[in-house]
DNA sequence: ATAGGGTTAG
């Protein structure tokens, strides 16, 4: 930050500048000709014309046309900041009103702290003091930034400048009050205010809103009207924002009716609001219904509207409003991408943002890149991932910590974790967010000895661990089997870190005691917890049995899991797993009668693998694939080549009773994950690593079979199942079996 | 000699 001693705009000032005389009548009328001129100016060039006349003439040494000049290039629609700022910088004495104009100006620009400096520069250089055109400005600075230590000093020399009754800088005042979140010194403004007009009602109606207190704002609405205050436009925007956030139709729709028996000006935004409300509120019919009727529309509408089809998921809608859209502008884009991305639908979010490419109207902004790195991840698209990555750089996108964070967990997800260490350790700006993402890259690639290292530096770093810090710790321990670290790290959680236990917390801990085989420890830990033991809680214990054959333990996991989750198809398939590896067929098969009868079906395995930037997927027992044939000879051909290396195919992982021996084993070669490693053997080069990403957890079969072909096909295959990763290279996994 | 406050999506 500047020093109040070293000027904070730093250009050279013109020394003793010639002022011109204006005393004849020739000269006089030239200048006020210029004067007028000014007025009329309509673009940047023609006001840099009259900039260098005026510098030439030297008219511009003239405080007062400096003035005018200078609000034209400060305030103008055209204007450009920059520009403006350098020129005020050469004004030799700016008089009050240039000084009021520049701060004006950047208190609504995106950097408002430069108002404030500017200011803090007046009190230092000018020698007149702020009057009451100032205040509203720099308070409307402070509001910008948000900073209520700066509020309350302005306040005081609004006081002692004897200006604390002008309604303008109360006003003023209540609104910079309410957006540093001080919502009761904003109402003592507010009460304070004696002839309160509506601008004062609007900036306290419009602070409760922001400030999360719908209901105070409604309150107010009711006072309002008993003073006999007539709301505007602007207050009723306020007003349709509290039922927006109070989620009251109801009310929402009274708000509409009341507009119109008042005959309030219906501006654009005051549409826009109205159909926000109607379809935040649920419902879509009324906002269709206003949109269709409104004469003029702008980016707003169209994409409150996109959104709201989109959030509800009739995409359909959505596109259609999309396309009909004059030139759909980057939000629009957004919304649509992300709630593609947001209801996992990662394949429609890439195909939108394809098109974006394609079509060139506009350009991808921050919001478009996370979205589409989230796809990514979700799908484990590294070309398209990485491609976003070179765009960012090409693009010269500076990488804070959301784009930081997305591209760690995107290279994470796509199995490159060396890729995503880069981008970590060459950050910027590491936060808590980006330190936890990279906790869960490691975690979820089997490193936890890695983790716990980085978790320690991070306190190296004197950054703070929150709750999503110690839920990517834990896994990483329970991945790697490091019980007695997970037990520490979640003693200290509460005890050194302030981070009270959560859901997430105690099913992890269930899960790192569990698989390590402390069963009755792991149950212990259930009974024993303060909230109320999730769903997830029990699948893990759940797990735990399956992994140690434990029959009824996971009865009792199963059955506290289905009555919190009753569909929870997972439960049935762990449940009818464990009687499968423990030989009891009939209760495997009474599960699935039961499952069969109330409607439960398992979700079906799914492995993708890209290739060239397409994904491809593969269903169990697919045959739709182009490739098909093809892939299924190649699957035999391994399969022949694993036996005469000594590969048994091992059934206990299947569910179902198959009772003749070769049909067990045609079972298990319909596996997804098995299709697409034959089709990545197929498609890809010999140097190239298969990345397969699978919905469910591996199959034991699948797993013993990926090992065996990284060693006999000297490949590497990176598999990324529900859990975590599995590097297959030389015959070996990177979970080490521990999964 | 010029002027001021409150408003909507991702």
């Amino acid at each position: 930050m500047a020093t109040l001693s070293s000027p904070l705009l730093s250009l050279p000032r013109s020394p003793n500048p010639p002022v011109p005389t204006v005393k004849n009548d020739h000269s006089f009328a030239r200048y006020q000709q210029t004067l007028s001129l000014i007025d009329q100016c309509t673009n940047l060039k023609h006001l840099k014309q009259f900039h260098a006349q005026m510098l030439r003439s030297g008219v511009f040494f003239h405080p007062y046309s400096a003035s005018k000049l200078f609000a034209m290039a400060s305030l103008s629609s055209f204007s450009s900041l920059d520009y403006a700022r350098k020129m005020f910088d050469y004004i030799p004495q700016p008089n009050l009103y240039t000084w009021n104009t520049c701060i004006r100006a950047f208190a609504s620009s995106p950097e408002p702290i430069h108002s404030l400096f500017i200011f803090i520069r007046m009190l230092y250089e000018s020698l007149d003091f702020p009057n009451k055109f100032t205040f509203p400005f720099v308070i409307k600075a402070a509001a910008g930034i948000s900073s209520l230590p700066v509020a309350q000093a302005i306040h005081g020399m609004v006081i002692k400048a004897s200006l604390s009754s002008d309604l303008f800088i109360l006003n003023s005042l209540i609104h910079c009050y309410a957006s540093c979140g001080d919502m009761d010194s904003a109402y003592l403004v507010f009460l304070k205010i004696d002839e309160k007009d509506v601008v004062s009602w609007n900036s306290m109606i419009t602070g409760f809103v922001q400030g999360g207190c719908p209901d105070k704002a409604l309150e107010l609405f009711q006072r309002m009207e008993a003073e006999n205050v007539s709301p505007n436009d602007v207050t009723m925007v306020g007003i349709l924002s509290a039922c927006t956030k109070k989620l009251d139709l109801e009310f929402g729709r009274w708000v509409c009716q009341y507009i119109k028996r008042n005959k309030i000006h219906l501006t654009l935004t005051l549409s826009n609001v109205m159909l926000d409300m109607y379809v935040k509120n649920g419902s879509m019919e009324d906002a269709r219904k206003l949109f269709d009727k409104m004469e003029d529309k702008d980016d707003f509408s169209w994409t409150t509207m996109i959104d709201g089809y989109a959030k509800g998921g009739d995409f359909d809608a959505a596109r259609s409003i999309f396309y009909a859209m004059p030139r759909p502008e980057i939000a629009a884009w957004n919304v649509l991408i992300s709630a593609y991305e947001q209801n996992g639908k990662p394949k429609e979010a890439l195909a939108i943002f394809h098109e974006l490419q394609l079509s060139k109207t506009a350009k991808p902004d921050e919001v478009t890149l996370l979205s589409t790195l989230s796809a990514c991840s979700q799908l484990g698209a590294i070309d398209i991932g990485g491609w976003i990555h070179v765009y960012i750089k090409k693009q010269g996108i500076k990488l804070n910590g959301h784009l930081t964070t997305a591209l760690i967990d995107m290279y994470s997800k796509c199995g490159d974790l060396e890729k995503a260490l880069d981008i970590f350790y060459s950050a910027e700006v590491r936060d808590v967010f980006v330190w936890s993402a990279m906790i869960a890259g490691l975690a979820m690639h089997g490193r936890g000895r890695a983790a716990i290292d980085l978790f320690v530096k991070m306190q190296g770093s004197k950054v703070m661990p929150n709750a999503v810090t110690f839920t990517n710790l834990l896994s990483a321990c329970s991945h790697t089997g490091l019980v007695d670290e997970g037990r520490t790290f979640f003693n200290q959680m509460e005890s050194v870190y302030g981070v009270v236990p959560g859901t997430k917390h105690y099913t992890c801990m269930v899960d790192i005691l569990g698989r390590a085989g402390h069963l009755e420890e792991a149950v212990e830990l259930i009974r024993k917890m303060p909230i109320v033991p999730s769903a997830s809680a029990w699948g893990a214990l759940l797990g735990a049995c399956r992994i140690h054959g434990n029959v009824e333990l996971a009865e009792i996991a199963c059955g506290n899991l289905l009555e919190i989750d009753p569909g929870n198809h997972g439960a049935y398939v762990l449940l009818s797993n464990i009687y499968a590896k423990t030989g009891k067929w009939d209760s495997v098969s009474g599960l699935r009668r039961h499952m069969k009868v109330s409607g439960i079906k398992k979700e079906p395995g799914c492995s993708s693998v890209e290739v060239d930037g397409i994904v491809h997927e593969f269903i169990v027992g697919d045959n739709s694939h182009p490739l098909s044939r093809e892939i299924y000879a190649k699957l035999d051909e391994i399969l022949a080549g694993l036996k005469s290396a000594g590969y048994v195919p091992n059934a206990s992982h299947l569910l179902q009773f198959v009772e003749e021996e070769d049909m067990k084993e045609k079972a298990l070669n319909l596996h997804s994950e098995k299709l697409a490693i034959a089709f990545g053997l197929i498609r890809l080069g010999p140097s190239q690593p298969i990345r397969i990403v699978k919905n469910l957890r591996v199959c034991g079969d699948c797993h013993s079979v990926a090992k065996l072909i990284s060693k006999l096909y000297d490949r590497d295959i990176i598999l990324r199942d529900r859990y975590r990763f599995h590097h297959f290279s030389g015959g070996i996994c990177s979970c080490k079996d521990y999964w």
